[in-house]
DNA sequence: TTGTAAGCGTTATCAT
DNA sequence: ATGATAACGCTTACAA
């Protein structure tokens, strides 16, 4: 049996409760006690025990990040920013998979890895608005992405319509004209695909130029595979007139476009420039270096911890909405 | 305040011991009290309470996972891994990022957060032998990588010396006789560095090659650009004999490398065959597609949350130690 | 400044 | 098959 704060306190010759007062830096306790104490600690090697502390503080000091998979660049990234941040506040995570998988993503807010957490952060997929009445108000959660829900919910969003806008403009003021997207998801209405989608036609709309479903490059996930399938399927269809540029949805689909246009001959960025969207770290290594809008990272995590403590805490007013800026980062893809 | 087993018993007439029987799943429990205490749960939309019960039990259904940063590729997906083979097994993982730092890997081993987890697997870069006296022995810990420490501690392995050994062979068995290493630390004796050149050396005597310094690229951290640096200072330094062939002591040292390589206009696999080690996903992916070796991650996985899990309920008897096998996945920058 | 004692919500022992 | 009741190890009024 691991020792407890009883052996502490024999050993000492003082109560528990002076124990606690010294694990828990309480101010009121004399320097010779504390000293006493600490050496009786040491002595043993005693170790607090987390589930009593947590069971009688009604905390656990651990929060939940639900987020589709690890294995996607832009997640991983996230996940390492998440932690850190958490960290910072003396809070630890515990990591949850759904596979972008709905019925993953529902159980993860309901699920019993909720009871051993203090609050959710959480980063759906396959959610929309439908879902929110499923939603159980009672425990801590923020909202990662997209605005999916109603402002009953904190969120950290990520400005896609306006971003995706501003890289289209950027590439329309490179004088390119004709803007494949790739990484489209016909039907969605909410997710990151349809809100970027939405700013790409937004910033044609602004131009005066018309919209050419020749242009959009549907798949399903998104990943580098998809990324080079999907420009590929758009270069074989309409071999008149090849697109001048491609906005990639995000990072992993536009280096898999590039991939695939090199593959088949055409240089990037002297025919056709690349921009993505997320700017992972591979967008600094991929040959040409990608330009991609560029959200800081850390400050989204910094913003989802601090709204999720505020609300563990109950010091939190009415849910909250934050908006992380960005700004392009021009690379060797777009010829800067 | 929450419900608790207690309201759920009083609403159902019965007591919080026969509550405690369904919620787990004790067969001695009649029908008929079974429905009603479950009526009772979803009508007070009941969930147990983590830390009550892991006090109790003694166990918190949580294990750590000490890496050194999710944003590199490999770490990343062997976290995938392990908290999907946890997942199976009923186990939350706790993401601890060490940031290969030496201070924060040992502070992985003793800190706070241990007592929250029932074992650790832990994948240190820092840490040598000569840590192995602070190895507390009482907490579960399945050591991920390469050998560190002795027998008394359970490891799963990766057979690194072998399968450098396989992967050097393998392109000599391509006809190249000037293999270059990028990655290598000077200095490492027990670290994956170290064991994967040991297994370049012994495959280059195998074949009664001799060792040429020249073709050893030094860098500090495995990532891209290390790998890019480290090649063009090897090729700046021996213009006399390029080599013609490259082994990334891992996939994203390759990766680097092999980019550097093509910015130089040397072409792969025709002119420099490469090679890398991990077998990322994005090996699939890069430009050519890259040979690596490649170890089963969910093996490897499985294989340490089921030596931690029978350690941590003590039916484990002697350290064990798991050797993952790996076999050589050709792609195309080796010309496959 | 320190001690006493009452829970926190479960599970386990022992009855019945 | 179910119920009383005592822990599990800690924090926190309340006392002293």
């Amino acid at each position: 049996m691991a020792t407890t704060m009883q052996d502490v306190a024999r050993l000492a010759g003082v109560s528990v409760k002076t124990v606690s007062n010294v694990v828990n830096d309480y101010p009121y306790v004399r320097r010779e006690t504390r000293e006493r104490v600490m050496a009786a600690i040491n002595e043993l090697g005693y170790q607090i025990n987390a589930s009593a502390r947590n069971l009688r503080r009604g905390r656990t000091g651990m929060i939940g990040l639900a987020l589709p998979m690890l294995s996607l660049p832009y997640f991983a990234e996230l996940a390492e920013s998440v932690i850190a941040a958490a960290e910072e506040r003396g809070l630890v995570v515990v990591i949850e998979q759904t596979g972008a998988d709905r019925a993953r993503e529902l159980d993860a807010l309901h699920g019993s890895r909720r009871t051993m957490t203090d609050g959710l952060i959480y980063s759906p997929l396959a959610l929309g608005p439908e879902d929110e009445e499923r939603l159980p108000d009672s425990p801590p959660l923020v909202l990662l992405g997209e605005r999916i829900f109603s402002d009953r919910v904190d969120h950290v969003t990520m400005r896609n319509v306006e971003a995706a806008r501003a890289a289209t403009a950027y590439l329309l003021g490179l004088g390119r004209r004709r803007i494949a997207v790739v990484g489209v998801h016909p039907g969605e209405r909410v997710g990151s695909a349809a809100l970027r989608v939405q700013g790409y036609e937004q910033a044609l709309q602004d131009a005066g130029l018309p919209l050419d479903r020749a242009l959009y490059g549907e798949v399903g996930p998104w990943g580098r595979a998809a990324g080079a399938q999907a420009i590929g399927r758009l270069l074989d269809s309409s071999p008149d007139g090849l697109p001048d540029a491609v906005f990639g949805l995000n990072d992993t689909l536009a280096i898999g476009a590039m991939h695939e246009l090199q593959v088949r001959g055409i240089r990037v960025p002297e025919d056709v420039v690349v921009i993505g969207f997320d700017d992972i770290e591979e967008a600094q290594y991929s040959r040409p270096t990608l330009t991609s809008v560029h959200f800081d990272r850390d400050e989204i995590a910094q913003g989802a911890v601090e709204l999720l403590e505020a609300r563990v805490t109950g010091r939190a007013r009415a849910p909250r909405r934050v908006e992380a800026a960005f700004r392009i980062a021009e690379r060797s893809s777009t010829g800067g």
